[in-house]
DNA sequence: CATGAATGAGAGTTCATTCAT
DNA sequence: GATGAATGAACTCTCATTCAT
């Protein structure tokens, strides 16, 4: 096996984001991905021998992205600018029809639930809870929100998120839909003095 | 070609049923249904002649029993416990092992985005919408609920429902947690002064 | 078996021809029979358990015509006027469009080389070569035609009509270049001093 | 796609055309040109997508045999013996029982009326005939032939080779049948004087 | 390392043929 | 006799996977 190439390694993995967001997840062959990546068949073998292990290559891939974006979500500036930073950084991932991965995620998890525990889409959604929490347990202490409960109001937060992802890559739904719904969320958390 | 035996047609769209929850939508193939069934090859095309018309069957199957659910929720009780009941369905729905189409579906409309318009499952979501604002609305007039926003509060419940569905199907998800996140909707209904 | 109904075997005959006549011989199916007919499969079964025996039976059902035909072309009338009716008959052949079986005939004899000895094609071949023969023999003794091998004429004759059908057949041939033909065919009996 | 093995195309072409030669058109399938060719599936279709496309593969190779055979025609020899060259090779074509194309040849072109206009049998007829016109020309104009309209002799003459490779392909015909027909046409060519 | 021709398992689909009614 | 639902064999075609170069 050797060392291979990390550069044609992250190029094949790019080029596979793009088919899986096109295609879904069992939709994709590896076909499909040779001529994406217009290499040889043979080729594509020497770094990955299914779609499930390159599928799985760009999900990491794309926790770094993440990481990224939560630490840059993590910065100093006020509670509501960064939950709102944080909100438009999930509405662009809603709307993403490049390299959106949405429903992609959800078929390879049908199709694996045996994995279900250490599961990347888990990991994702809880930690995404975790610094929606944060955020909103420090908008309450600077006063700028108002919430009882953070656990839960961010936990209902990102399920809003999931259900606007998924309606999103099926049903389909416009921007101004999703700015309505995530406003909305969002006037939940505004002190009733504020809201006036 | 006549009907066939509609018993028999009956019959397979129950087997396939199980079989898309099993599997979803695009791994399922032509012989996964003729071996739930255990019938000839020949024999399932004489009904379906491809998994596309079987599964459109299975899910307009389907809103026959909606139907039914729907018609239950539309009783004279109190608004809450009218609430209550759609959001049990709801629940049993999500956690529905067997049977349960969610993935399936989804990707279904993934691979079929075009068809989008009269898309059944923006049928069922905008049906959805529809009951729990009237619901609220009552609620509001007895002043069970409080809401200002009663289409507002309708919508973000059922992105809610979408969120734990899809939520339920992939990572998996427990009843607490589903009650969890139900009652905290809930909640966000009930006047202030209840509420303590 | 007993006597099912002549009527019923006669009238899928018919049918029959007519589809073999469209789609050649291999390209037939039993279906395809049964949807002309409109009977049901099983019953198709109780006449003939095969497109071969079909197709046979159609074949001998058309010499019982061609003996017709033959036997109003052997009355008394002049031999040329006898020999132009026949080429009429020929050309109206040649130019059927429905109900035509030439291709179909060709593509049976070709799968079924074995049975070449008793083929109703060399029959039916053979017996207009010699009333050909006949018809110029009358001619010749009446002065109407100058022919010193009236065999060999008559089998030319009988060529060219099978070398006009398969190319209407195939490649299409116009109303204009069957009668050219069959004029210069014609025009090789007329002694020299009429042809002027 | 590339070319993959120009040799190994030539290959299947060759092996194929004894098929076809032996089973008509309609009657092969893609396995059967496997099993003749003893490579697998797949392989087939790397070259060939269908029967359709292998066979007018079949027939244009052969036409580079026939621009071979008419290049010979076109020599400086005398008109007779010319014409006599070409006859014989007709009867070489009537004759040849391997690799003779006759029957799948028409059958495919019953099957695909509709490309009837550049119809490579419909050109090959053409350009036959004017071939054969050309040379009764010369013939004319040297003395050895004696005919008044070269066109129709020359059309004559094409059907009576079309008559004869169908009834060669389907009832079957002898040698000797064949050089009695050529023969019977060629003397219609000579002067009077000369046929005595 | 990289290529791409080749393989063969397996899915989709059609149809001749049977058989209970 | 007649029906047509049901069967299963056979065909088309695709793709993951291998391997000689």
């Amino acid at each position: 096996m050797g060392e291979k190439s990390v550069q044609k390694r992250k190029y094949i993995i790019d080029k596979a984001r793009t088919v899986f967001a096109e295609k879904g997840f069992k939709n994709v062959t590896m076909k499909d991905i040779v001529d994406a990546c217009e290499i040889s068949r043979g080729g594509l073998y020497l770094y990955f021998s299914s779609t499930d292990e390159l599928f799985l290559s760009v999900l990491s891939d794309d926790s770094d992205d993440e990481d990224t974006v939560l630490a840059s979500v993590s910065g100093s500036a006020a509670a509501g600018d960064m939950l709102a930073l944080f909100l438009k950084e999930q509405k662009k991932e809603i709307l993403r029809k490049k390299n959106n991965l949405t429903v992609a995620t959800y078929e390879y998890f049908t199709l694996h639930k045996a994995a279900a525990l250490d599961n990347p889409l888990k990991r994702q959604f809880d930690t995404a809870v975790k610094i929606v929490e944060k955020l909103i347990e420090n908008g309450v202490e600077t006063g700028e929100f108002y919430c009882e409960n953070s656990l839960g109001c961010a936990r209902n937060l990102m399920y809003v998120v999931e259900g606007l992802k998924i309606t999103a890559g099926t049903i389909g739904i416009t921007e101004e839909a999703i700015d309505k719904e995530l406003m909305y969320v969002m006037q939940g958390l505004v002190p009733d003095e504020l809201n006036n």
